[in-house]
DNA sequence: TTGACACGTAAGCATTTGCTTACCAATATG
DNA sequence: CATATTGGTAAGCAAATGCTTACGTGTCAA
């Protein structure tokens, strides 16, 4: 169970382009630190974050420490941006209706 | 163009309340704080950060304020989740290989 | 074994966040 | 008109956030 939530999670723009790097695979913190021109302790401190909310998972090899992205609790905004989609649906609907009425 | 980030104004759990409340229809300030048991300025501040996020928009009438879901912004969270889904395709994808595979 | 590399983490600190209390403006009601 | 209702906002303040510097641990390489 995640002691961090998602939302708050992906809040940080920073996050989000580390989440975005690591959908090629699995990278250390050097080359994320690097890539995105950040400190290494800010880094590791933002993959700490993102590993408490479960959206990342660490491998130790050797000196290095290999960040890969698990993305299951993404799923909880997906299912609450449903919700809108569905609003969405039901305006354009309801527009449709006025539309039609109009003729 | 909204002066606030959608990811930071969604980030706030009172803040997804107040949105997943108003998919109903408009509400005045004071129905929104008795609901959530909110204070009135901690709600109207909130309601604030949703506007400057493009999120809801506001109505005079008489001496009531209005508010109404207007969730365009969202879409932006939206295609941002879309690049995971396709994430999470390819890897059932070569899940589904490997089993295969092994037939 | 000695030094360099990769990393986590604590401590410090400035900024942001989010609430409360207090106040003011505008509108409805008696 | 006097009063109550509705709501925005400033000021104050505690907590959270996000960075830096400094340090310790474990691993590779000479």
């Amino acid at each position: 169970m995640p002691s961090v939530d998602v939302f708050q999670a992906i809040a940080h723009p920073a996050r989000r382009e580390l989440l975005d790097a690591l959908r090629v695979g699995e990278l250390p913190v050097r080359t994320l630190a690097e890539r995105f021109d950040s400190s290494r302790p800010a880094t590791s401190q933002h993959l700490r974050l993102l590993l408490d909310a479960g959206l990342v998972a660490e491998r130790r090899l050797g000196r290095e420490n290999l960040y890969r992205l698990t993305p299951d609790p993404l799923v909880a905004v997906e299912s609450w941006l449903g919700a809108y989609e569905q609003f969405w649906n039901t305006r354009l609907r309801a527009l449709r209706d006025v539309l039609d009425g109009q003729e």
